[in-house]
DNA sequence: TTCCTGGGCG
DNA sequence: CGCCCAGGAA
């Protein structure tokens, strides 16, 4: 052990992960995640994500209407969203070279449901305009790419952030990456794991040590906490009587 | 009818 | 930290 090393009081690594505000279980954080990964899939089942605006579940959308619709439920409910890819497919502007060429104010009309229209317009058309110049149109091409690159490239994109980033990561590209958002960071607050501030990164990382490294896994324990979040741990008059997740739950007042 | 929710950007 | 928006809740 190096000089600095011993200096460093314990539960005081900069760079280890994320303090918890609740201490491990016996059991051990792996399985204290299954179990709750369990729960949640037998209270509402398998999530079938990404789910197709197309097609009734289980169908699962291809790659570029999975993009679009990441895209288009940016800050809204996915009903608005999946209204809007509808619109697009019925266009014919669920492809990457008829979405580059079609002009802003037809896309713009179309995705109005979604909200943000203007934004998410410059979002979806300079994607396609990036998969375009860059792939030949190739997006399965750009799909294939090492996660680390795609994830850097995915980001370096006006409009896609981190979240959007990992849900393409996972739901189109199948890596083993696990999306965090509003409703995992207000979900493991109230249960007392997570700091209410606590950082996109840091909340990914504490999944990402201690869940398996698979695509499918990960993208149906996001699906779950999503479902979760938004019908039953909602931000104002949170569900709790109906929550499968009520008797492990502090209950943390997260404003 | 107003209020509230929700990613990403400049 | 304010702005972009629609639609469901209150």
């Amino acid at each position: 052990m190096t000089r600095s090393e011993e200096r460093r009081a314990p539960g005081q690594d900069r760079a280890g992960p994320p303090r918890l505000l609740m201490p491990e279980p016996a059991e051990g954080w792996a399985a204290w995640l299954d179990g709750l990964f369990r729960r949640l899939l037998s209270a509402f089942g398998p999530r079938h994500w990404w789910p197709s605006a197309l097609a009734p579940a289980p169908a699962r959308a291809e790659p570029f209407e999975m993009i679009a619709g990441a895209i288009l439920v940016q800050n809204v409910a996915w009903s608005n969203a999946a209204k809007a890819v509808r619109a697009l497919a019925e266009a014919g502007l669920l492809d990457v070279a008829a979405m580059a060429a079609a002009p802003a104010e037809a896309v713009e009309r179309l995705i109005r449901p979604a909200g943000y229209f203007r934004q998410k317009t410059g979002r979806l058309k300079g994607f396609a305009a990036y998969v375009s110049e860059r792939y030949g149109g190739d997006l399965a091409a750009m799909l294939a790419r090492p996660t680390p690159d795609l994830r850097a490239e995915l980001l370096a994109l006006s409009g896609i952030g981190p979240e959007t980033a990992d849900c393409i990561l996972c739901y189109a590209a199948d890596r083993p990456v696990m999306a965090m958002d509003a409703y995992t960071r207000r979900i493991f607050a109230r249960l007392g794991l997570f700091s209410p501030d606590i950082r996109y990164h840091d909340m990914q990382a504490f999944f990402h040590a201690h869940t398996p490294a698979d695509a499918a896994l990960r993208g149906e324990y996001h699906a779950l906490i999503d479902t979760l979040g938004s019908r039953l741990c909602r931000k104002r008059a949170p569900r709790c009587g109906e929550c499968p997740l009520a008797d492990l739950c502090a209950r943390v007042d997260v404003a």
